[in-house]
Parts: structure tokens; sequence; C-alpha cells
DNA sequence: TGTAAAATTTAGTTATGCCTAAATTTATTT
DNA sequence: AAATAAATTTAGGCATAACTAAATTTTACA
């Protein structure tokens, strides 16, 4: 059996990797705040198991077999994000921290009871994709609201998850995945967006824009 | 905060001070499957930590500390098993295994939560009390039913929870807790109990009868 | 009561996974 | 192309929690 940190290393050079093909040391360490050389010394580790492929200086990159654990990690990740919503009711600005930790820890047979239960979802609820039982992912093409222009509506398709207290601001203006609205007007020199969201003006500033992602653009 | 280890030998002190006050080394070290030497060795950072009490060759007993913090992960245990079978459906004799790893992971507000969906329950599937937020724990006195007698009648009360063929055969003559029978005959020289569970015959031996304990005993 | 057996503790080892500090390699700049 | 800066690796250490083997203490019995 892997240890709770190994999976942790796959799962964020698989999150690395997917914003250019190898991952560097340095990248690696910053991402899961530990010292460079303590992701060294796991990469090694990792590269003994055949679940990385690595050249020193070269940085690193998940073999198949690799690959096939951080999926199943990220898939207890997203599927636990969405049980708890759901079934037990925690905000979504909660259940990252808790699925952080049970991810490591639950059986094949919870997780399949998860998914019965949620009825074989796809997203979790910050609009992630929940990559299926085989690791499949399913394809999501998403937009950053950062390029988004005057006048034109779309849909809120996903956000990031890991910083709660972004996830209460936006959810105080009702920006959850599945949420229309409207950019009344992006302030020039990299200002903030005016957008309308039922009817209600709310202003987003750039830092928070960049966390969010858009689908259905359409010009109004 | 505390480890896994540490938690689990709390837990483990707390149930063996329960028949007899202090707790061996040795005993302590079978019950959690290590060596004795181990057992002295965390022994020791337990009583840095004042959450035991504890003189060489004199066995070690729970402070009011530690007994507080072995109760919250039997608390915690319990109502994950109890979590388990009422909302995912697992069978009562796989939820011991999932809560074991999970008692030590979940948040002080995902126990709210599994507590208030499952309304403030007393007991666990297997019968156990379930100590309430305080550390308070439902009192029982449930007897043995190797006790039992010939022609009396009671309610199964509570099971071992720890070893799931055990808990598959009980299941298999329908013996969960509220379940009531009927002792037809106790064969003589430690023989094994015929009893009549609505209707149906069934031959418990005493191996398994040890691990099983009844309420409500009257004579028919 | 003395001795053997059993239980317990001490001492020293191993494996994980992190750290810091120093050495090395790669990249950049002039 | 040499010198400096940045990134990475190596080396050595620390804490946790297990282990084995040896020493010690307690218990049991003859």
């Amino acid at each position: 059996m892997l240890s709770h940190a190994a999976e942790d290393y796959l799962k964020s050079i698989y999150k690395l990797q997917e914003k250019g093909g190898k991952v560097s040391t340095g990248i690696l360490a910053e991402f899961l705040d530990v010292k460079p050389a303590s992701a060294t010394g796991m990469i090694k580790k990792l590269k003994t198991m055949k679940l990385v492929k690595y050249e020193r200086y070269q940085g690193v990159s998940l073999t198949d077999a690799g690959k096939a654990i951080a999926l199943e990690i990220i898939r207890h990740h997203r599927l636990l994000e969405l049980y708890l919503f759901k079934a037990l009711g925690m905000p979504w600005d909660g259940v990252h921290e808790e699925a952080e930790k049970l991810e490591h820890v639950i059986s094949e047979d919870m997780e399949a009871r998860m998914d019965a239960y949620l009825g074989y979802p796809t997203s979790d609820p910050h609009g992630s994709p929940i990559p299926d039982k085989n690791g499949v992912v399913p394809k999501t093409q998403f937009i950053p609201m950062t390029s988004l222009q005057d006048g034109q509506a779309c849909v809120v398709a996903e956000v990031s998850d890991n910083d709660s207290a972004l996830l209460r601001h936006l959810g105080s203006f009702n920006l959850y995945p599945g949420t229309e609205f409207r950019v009344i007007e992006v302030a020039p020199f990299e200002g903030p967006f005016t957008i309308d969201i039922a009817g209600q003006q709310a202003v987003i500033g750039r830092e928070v824009a960049k966390h969010v992602f858009v689908d259905d653009i359409h010009d109004t």
C-alpha cells in the first residue's frame, strides 16, 4: 500500500502536469508546501515504484500506473466533496478540507456506494470533473472569466476549490456552478468586472475572477 | 494534535479498563497487535502528555483528559458505523473496518452532521452504546447469552463488532440487536444452544454465544 | 525463601517523511 | 565564455512508531 504522502505527491504531479508536460521539483514542492529537497526524496521513492518517470534536473511525470493512482485519489476527493455537500449538507467552502483527509482512507466499497447514491455524477460542487471508476475524466473546456467582454452572458462552470474564503465570497453573490450571469462592464486597465446575477449587480475583482471559469458564452 | 497511533492506544486502554482497573502492558500490546516493548514506548509518551497514569511494572490507566479523548474516538467509531449502515447501506459486518480508519480523520462538524442525520442515536448497529458529545455513555447492563437457561426468552442487545465472519454468521440467523429469541435447549457439558428465532430453529455454539449479549430475559 | 518462569523495560535498529545546509548542475547575463 | 544567479540534489538530522535482543523486575511455586 501507498502512503498518504505518496498519494498526495501523485495527485499533485497529475494536477501540475495538466498545464504543461513535465513538472519541476521546485513547483511540485511549492504546491505541496514542502522543501524542494523533500520532493526530490519522494520522487526517487516513486521512481523505484515505477509510478513516475524521472531524470535528475529534468522534472517528473507520471507513468500510466502513477496516473491511475492519481485519478483514483482525485475521484475519491471529488465524490466525497459532492457527497458531503449533498448528503450531509456541508457548506461548499468546507467540503474540500474534509475530503482532503478522507480521500486517502475510504474503501472501494464506500466509493461505489457514494457514487450510486449520487447517481454516478460527473462533477463536484465546484464544477470539477469526477473521473469515472475506470479513470476516464469527463472532457471539459471552460473559459476563464477574465477573458469575458462587456455584454457577454455565460454560465459559471467551475471554481477553484481550495480557498474557502474565496468560496464564501463567491457564494455571497450566488456564483455557484450553473449560475448564469451577464457582464455589464469590464473596467479598463485590468479593472474589476461588474456583472448582473439574476437582476443583482456585483463587482468582482480580477484576483477573484481568475478563479472562476465559465461556459456557454453568448452576446446579449 | 494526537497521532492515529496514540488515539488507538487510548481507545484500547479505555476498552480494556472497562473490565478491571489498570491495564498491563502485555494485554494492551496483544490487543493492539504490537510487541510489549512498543506499548511501553507509547505509554511513556502518553504519560508525558498527561493522558495516562503509569508507574513501571504497575500497568496503565487513563487520566480524565485521556478518557475524554478515548470516548471521542469511540463516539466517532460508533456514529460512523451506524451512519455507514443506515445512510450508505453497508453490511453490518463491513462497517467496523471502515469506521476504524475514518474515526481518526473526521471533523467535529462531520460528527455533528451524522449525529443529527441519525437523530442523536444511542447505540450502533452492533448494539454498542454511543457516547454523547459530552462523553456521557448510555448505561447498559447486558447479560451474556452463555448464562441463559432452557426455556428463557430474551432480546439480542449487543454483539462483538470486530469479527466480520462472526457477524455474517449471526446475520444468517437474523441475530441482530433487537431480535427476540427463545432458548429451546442448552446441551450439557458446555454444549451448544438450540434456539427459536421467529419460528426458525438455530444451533449456536458456545464460542459464538460468548460474543452475544442479551436483555429483557423472561421465562416462558 | 530461593529460584525459575513470566512479564516488562531498556537499549539499539529500521523505515517514513519531513527538515536544513552544503554541494552541484543548469540557466542567464554581460 | 566566464561569472553570477537560480534550481536541484546530496548529505546529515529529527520525530514517530514500530521492531529485536538483552537486562531487569515481578510473580509463582517448590
